[in-house]
RNA sequence: GGGCUCGUAGCUCAGUUGGUUAGAGCGCACGCCUGAUAAGCGUGAGGUCGGUGGUUCGAAUCCACCCGAGCCCA
């Protein structure tokens, strides 16, 4: 009879609906469906209007092309600490954003323009803009899908939008502040120009790439005499200088010494190979650079006297070519790094050129027109394009006398960031932000003092930068942006554009959009009668230039935080790659400080970039880029967020099929183990089967206790964004203490035990707090897991797991020296019965009878297990020495315990142990 | 070239004010279980803490330089 009784029957084994798999691609979309029926986003509103705010604010993605894994990180990384604040009990409204104008969406449907034969000329400025709208809108439609696909969420019904009519009315608000408050103004100055584009760039849209240029030493003469400064500068003078733009030569206007360099006088005494030197004529020359330069020029000479450099201060020197004088000008920008000491100064063509040009009276001059051509009346060059103009410069100079020397140079050299062509520096009239007037730098450096920076050295970083910035050029001579609306007299003032006037074109805005800045003529802005403050006149003209987009983006604050009933200003956290010190962070700083006097965030968070294995960056041409899109369609966005979460994001994060496998294994565990603690809550009802801690077995207080160990750290991870930490933590409490140690043991209990006993209900109830907690812990960084498994939790809230809150566990304290030395005994133990398992003494450890040294009783009676419960096996006693044998007894054919039957002589029943037999025979 | 940052086992991360033979998990190898089973458990092997020099009784931790990588700037 008791080989044919099915015992199984009789046993509680785990069953749960919630699969071991996830089948995350399939199942996700129907989870974001389910959520968007429901409204998830306006129900977590709704649940927290009463709670503190935390606003994040949303920097906005430029709107063109599909996502990639740097913006899979920014926005998962966003959505966590939307997600955890929530659940920290926080109002937490998110609201994406998006930044629509600028130049590559231009580029973008010029080219479509182009594909369709439309040319340039036949379509109206305002027709190209609405093709830019249009364009972006779809790209946004496109960015939207992904961004939700990733799980995050957000008002995506209404994002904010740099390109709304409101928010483009509100930019022209906050240009018109500055142009109120003296901060804009209109200047010239030698700007990043590409020539292809025909605009000004941004520092940010400057890159660097490397560049073959003409390099040349040529002679500038002395226009005096100058033996009053050293007898030995008597005769045929020249300073030399060298430069890697022979076309700015056209524009040279002085030469810059050094004011702590001391320069050689050279007599030629071996002119070589070279025509344009002849021996006995005098170059000046640093003497630190002098042997590298008379190589170069393939020359030698003497050393007649050596003259620090301010010595030169003013003195005059003739232009190579033009009969125009070039002054020497004393400046500490003058190094030693490379060529002689001595450099050619074009102040329309160089920043530093400009800025001692500027204390020298000289005023920047630029023969170069927006496409790249030299004006008409510039001697040799005129017509000519700047990118012919080298060679050009080359051979005038060569045949003019004034050429020593001239190679090609490999050196990394500014390029356009769209089109990639080399960049001028070109003087143009522009609008500026001053960074002095109204200590707007001052200001936005004691703002950065105030901001809390996560990693902190964010702080040096920014502050670095805005300490050295130059004044912020806004200007782009472009079609698709906010114009910036300054309305001029012919005399050059703008201040008939008053305040009111500002706020009348605002309005304006708000109902047609910035076109109508273009589309009307300037009367239409000005209040009838408008006269000039400064010169009475009452003709005017609309300033045609628009707004950098890092204008647009660094009003956010103001067109968005301040605007939307949900938000609140200044915002707690801004969120982004490290790259935008430079960028957002410091353009809304500016922009806030310059208008508000206040910085727009509390808090700045930044993250690195992603790499490869490698720690290289990603690149097409490397074939090393990893698609967010393939990730999902793949694996889903949970695995995806869980590498977001498990990367430590202050520094790169590296992504590569290893590391994603590592975080699919890791959450296959995560998920088993809640599956695991589901599956033991069949029937559990959280209302009426719930045990207080202190009424718990031992065992189950222990487990208890790490689990409120485990809330507490990840509620301080949380609080502080360390969310790789959590991760870790949460993979190790499941596999160590779960897996590796209590479910183990208590599976006896779960099973065997009688479906009422004080024993197994202590373990049930602790189950249930370890599933409850750890779903919620896990719920910020894999949204759709928690979701499934918060459905499968008995007695859980019908409500989302996303509008719960995290709980604190209740903790009880345990005696941790007596488990640290009990964890020691174990893992010998367990080493014991490696060795006894490989020698085939024993198979599992359950039926083995096993000796120990030094046990401590009072441990086992203080846990309330016996001490083969703990150990999982047949029998423990006292010994000298670990050893393992099979156990004597029989087999409960039941709870698979080794022990002596309670009933040998039953008809049934006669295997069982005595508690099955209690069980069992009821 | 400059500023900021990073470099601990194959991978992801810990490592408190410098102090005993540098930790965890995963992966791997070798076993066990077959009542978490396209699961679960155990054991083990892996690191001259990027390199070199220095400070110190003592350095993964402090300093200098170098190498590699990233972001930003020139």
């Amino acid at each position: 009879m008791t080989d044919t009784f099915d015992y199984k029957n009789t046993v509680f084994l785990p069953k749960t609906d919630f699969p071991m798999r996830g089948n995350l691609p399939t199942n996700e979309p129907k989870r974001l469906a389910q959520w968007e029926a429901a409204d998830l986003y306006g129900q977590i509103r709704e649940a927290r209007k009463d709670a503190p705010n935390f606003i994040l604010h949303d920097g906005p993605p430029y709107a063109n092309g599909s996502i990639h894994i740097g913006h899979a990180v920014n926005k998962v990384l966003k959505d966590i600490v939307v997600r955890s604040r929530s659940m920290l009990g926080f109002n937490a409204p998110y609201v994406p954003g998006w930044d629509c104008h600028g130049l590559p969406i231009e580029l973008k449907v010029e080219e479509k323009f182009k594909k369709k034969k439309i040319k340039k000329e036949n379509i109206t400025d305002s027709e190209f803009r609405t093709a830019c709208r249009e364009y972006a809108k779809g790209q946004i439609d496109i960015q939207r899908e992904e961004f939700k696909r990733l799980g995050v969420i957000g008002d995506w019904d209404n994002p904010y939008v740099t390109m709304d009519y409101n928010f483009e009315a509100n930019t022209v608000r906050e240009i018109g502040k500055f142009l109120g408050n003296g901060g804009l103004y209109k200047g010239a100055k030698p700007v990043h120009w590409c020539v292809s584009c025909a605009t000004a760039l941004a520092e940010a849209e400057v890159e660097y790439e490397d560049h073959t240029s003409h390099s040349i030493y040529v002679k500038f003469a002395a226009g005096e005499d100058l033996t009053d400064i050293d007898p030995a500068l008597a005769g045929d003078i020249s300073i030399v200088i060298w430069t890697t733009t022979p076309w700015t030569i056209p524009a040279n206007m002085a030469v810059s010494v050094g004011p702590n360099i001391e320069y050689a006088a050279v007599r030629i005494t071996n002119a070589g190979e070279n025509s344009n030197l002849k021996v006995g004529e005098i170059l000046i020359l640093a003497e630190d650079l002098r042997a590298g330069v008379m190589e170069a020029i393939g020359a030698e000479g003497d050393v007649l006297s050596t003259i620090n450099g301010s010595a030169f201060d003013n003195r005059r020197f003739r232009h190579p070519y033009l009969d125009q004088d070039a002054p020497i000008l004393v400046g500490d920008h003058v190094t030693l790094e490379a060529g002689t000491g001595s450099v050619h100064t074009a102040p329309g063509h160089g920043q530093e050129d400009y800025e001692i040009g500027m204390r020298y009276g000289l005023k920047p001059f630029n023969p170069v027109s927006d496409t790249g051509v030299f004006y008409e009346g510039t001697p040799v060059v005129e017509g000519r394009h700047v990118y012919q103009a080298n060679a050009i410069m080359v051979e005038h100079l060569q045949s003019c006398g004034a050429l020593l020397e001239t190679s090609q140079i490999k050196h990394s050299y500014p390029h356009c960031w769209r089109c990639h062509k080399p960049l001028i520096f070109r003087a143009t009239p522009q609008w500026f932000i001053s960074m002095d007037k109204n200590d707007l730098r001052q200001k936005a450096l004691e703002e950065i003092k105030k901001t809390e920076w996560t990693p902190d050295w964010g702080e040096n970083r920014i502050r670095a930068m805005v300490e050295q910035r130059p004044d912020w050029c806004v200007s782009r001579q472009r079609n698709w942006g906010v114009p910036i609306t300054a309305i001029r007299c012919a005399c050059g003032s703008h201040k008939v554009t008053t305040p009111e006037v500002v706020e009348g074109i605002a309005k304006q805005v708000e109902l047609g959009g910035a076109d109508v800045w273009f589309a009307k003529d300037v009367s239409a802005f000005l209040p009838e009668g408008a006269k000039c403050p400064d010169c009475g006149s009452t003709e005017f003209e609309k300033e045609t230039d628009i707004l950098d987009v890092w204008f647009d983006s660094g009003s956010t604050h103001a067109c968005v935080v301040e605007q939307r009933d949900e938000l609140s200003s200044p915002a707690d956290l801004y969120l982004e790659g490290s790259d935008q010190h430079r960028g957002w962070f410091q353009s809304s700083l500016l922009e806030s400080v310059g208008t508000r006097g206040v910085a727009p965030f509390k808090g700045v968070l930044t993250h690195g970039f992603v790499v490869d294995k490698n720690g290289n960056k990603m690149s097409k041409s490397k074939g090393n880029v990893i698609a967010p899109q393939k990730i999902i369609q793949q694996m889903g966005s949970d695995i995806l967020r869980l590498w977001i979460a498990s990367s430590d994001y202050s520094a790169d994060i590296r992504i590569s099929d290893e590391i994603l496998k590592q975080l699919a294994e890791a959450y296959r565990r995560i998920r088993n183990t809640i599956r695991f603690l589901l599956s033991n809550l069949q029937g559990f009802d959280p209302a009426t089967d719930s045990v207080a801690i202190e009424d718990r077995q031992p065992l189950d207080q222990w487990a208890s206790h790490r689990l409120a160990q485990l809330e507490r750290y990840v509620h301080d991870c949380n609080e502080h964004y360390q969310f790789h930490r959590i991760h870790q933590e949460i993979h190790n409490f499941c596999s160590v203490d779960l897996g590796g140690f209590y479910l183990d043991i208590i599976k006896d209990r779960l099973y065997c035990d009688a479906v009422n006993s004080t024993r197994r209900a202590s373990a049930r109830a602790t189950i249930y707090d370890l599933a409850d907690t750890l779903i919620r812990l896990i719920a910020p960084v894999l949204p759709f897991t928690a979701e499934e498994a918060w459905e499968h939790l008995p007695g859980s809230d019908e409500k989302s797991i996303h509008l719960q809150t995290f709980h604190p566990v209740n903790d009880i304290s345990i005696d941790e020296k007596a488990w640290e030395s009990f964890f020691a005994i174990r893992e010998q133990i367990n080493t014991a019965f490696d060795e006894a398992k490989k020698d085939k003494v024993v198979g599992s450890s359950i039926a083995a009878s096993i000796t120990v040294p030094g046990l401590d009783q009072s441990f086992s009676d203080s846990v309330g297990e016996s001490w083969e419960q703990l150990f999982i096996v047949a029998k423990v006693e006292s010994g000298d020495a670990i050893s393992i044998k099979p156990a004597d007894g029989t087999k409960c054919p039941r709870c698979w315990n080794v022990a002596a039957p309670a009933q040998p002589e039953h008809d049934i029943h006669n295997e069982l142990c005595p508690r099955c037999f209690e069980v069992v025979a009821d």
